[in-house]
DNA sequence: GATGAATGAGGTTTCATTCAT
DNA sequence: TATGAATGAAACCTCATTCAT
């Protein structure tokens, strides 16, 4: 048999598209990636059939990693608030911590090149528990008279406002994310 | 003497841009934004020396458009809320008018391409009465305990909230953007 | 105004095309086109949308370049014979005469990318006398029991057999010519 | 021991390249010819050291089927007309039962790929039959004024009339095949 | 000032061929 | 022998920018 399609260099493809991403925006060049990567240009072709597979796939590991984080050590049986808490500290460390990351998820979500079908295919595994904990977050304080999905997409507005905040004053990192949250919570009290 | 250079086509060329911007993103090209405007595309050039310049005075363009329109009929004398749920309504309802201008400028805020420079410029010239109301509110709330510019940060993020959401919900638009504000109000109450 | 497009650029691409289909086949790259009609590589694109547009220009200018070469001088009056003889010779000096150009619409004319459309829009102007020609001949001898275009088909056939006759026979050129018309003259008579 | 190269392998590829050829040109890419043939890209170039070689063989394959045909059951005692009408027969009838090969055929023989080695190759081993029917046509008629080689030149040139004609009126093979013949007699009675 | 032809660097993708498995 | 991942040169085409008109 022939060589098999190695994991890693996949990994190191989606993970240069991330810097790349960062460094120069959606106009980042495969050229680059690979080179970033360190594989040969035609080699990011064998892993992804196009720049744009390439960038949906990226999009889809992106949002994964952070499902994944939230969902490890869940709080399950706490309270409303802890677990939102849970939700909005790990997810927002991530962001805090990963900013290239971030940055090309940010990119990649106001594109066009993530296509429909790629959102909708996000967390339709494992989502669950956020899901659920917005859910309930959705049902109170002034959420309740909003549509649904407002709530959802209120906690990543207020998380873009901590992350940009914390880009400002790095030092107050660990208050930004606390008190943020206490102000996000204030709408769901 | 030679021809005078026109104001009317300036504009075109801006209007051009973020409408393809908003199309098919910063990729967008200088010969789809000349044709757009209908002028010829070293025309572009002389209006702008460059693509990145274009594409920063747009930005600054856009912001200053939704600064004026605060700026009219601004509420000097009311209260606090009331000024601030001015603040909010008249932003919010430019954005949901103008969906072009709005991804355009989405699109170029959380690009490389904007300058910091530009940035700066932004509203150095009558941002005047909403620093003035959202200073007030930083002072507030939850807001007291975050550095300044959160409160801006947090309204801006609110807003994208109630946008997405309109997006989804067009026929409740009016009570999205009330209700928004009284979910941003109870974080500066 | 802006320079004109230069209708002696234009033709410098076709040439060089043909040269380097001659040469290369059809895969004949653009850059080298370019470079043997000694303009930019761009340049090629503003001339011709496409290599496939390209090809198929070049195909309707070598046909065109033989008709108009028949149509000149053409004996109207003169008996079918004559007249055959004619178009005959007309259009079988043109291909020993430019042994590239009929190397490259012998190569374009089996392959697909010279479409049906292209083919079609072939001597609805100019292929008058030919056709008529060729009606006439199509009318006698052999042919009157063969559906109509076998005649044509046949003439073109046997000129194929004269070139390669003649790419190893240089010096009968004249005797092929002449003789090879008496062959094919046998099948109308 | 190692295993054997396998003919069976050899041979689908070679007819995986007759159909892609066919299908795309000689552009046809030797992946997809190797997928077509369901052996493995590597396993190509087992059994031909480049593309070139595969298409020369492919070529020089495609001819030697048309002699092995029409030597089968070649009527060596038969009057001329009778041997000359054989081989017109059967080698129209491969190409037009077998439209693929004899695109691939007329693709490889106009283009230089094919060297003058392989076309030099061709028929060395049994061409013996049709040689000689074609040297006694070339002393008759018109033929014997011209140089040797083209009455057989003008018998494949008749065949491709043929061709042609019955690829626009399927119906009336049969006919075109047989006074297609009568035609090309004219020339050599 | 306005135009759009001209430019050539750079973009994405394909491909023949090699070679580790 | 068979496989298909890996390679990087080269293909076609786009584009920001310049400049003759």
């Amino acid at each position: 048999m022939a060589r098999a399609k190695s994991p890693e260099k996949r990994q190191a493809i989606l993970q240069a598209a991330a810097r790349e991403i960062a460094a120069s925006g959606l106009g980042a060049s495969t050229a680059k990636i690979a080179k970033g990567a360190d594989v040969a240009e035609g080699t990011l072709f064998t892993y992804f059939a196009s720049k744009d597979e390439l960038f949906n796939e990226l999009y889809l590991e992106l949002k994964g990693e952070v499902y994944r984080r939230i969902n490890a050590e869940f709080p399950y049986k706490a309270t409303l608030q802890v677990r939102a808490r849970h939700v909005w500290t790990e997810s927002l460390n991530w962001s805090i911590e990963r900013p290239e990351e971030r940055k090309a998820s940010v990119q990649l979500g106001v594109s066009d090149v993530v296509t429909v079908a790629t959102r909708e295919r996000i967390g339709s595994q494992q989502r669950g528990a956020v899901e659920e904990t917005l859910g309930e977050i959705a049902a109170r304080g002034v959420f309740k008279d909003l549509p649904p999905g407002f709530a959802a997409s209120a906690m990543g507005a207020m998380q873009d406002a901590v992350i940009d905040t914390v880009a400002r004053k790095p030092r107050q990192k660990a208050v930004l994310v606390e008190k943020g949250f206490d102000a996000f919570w204030r709408m769901a009290k």
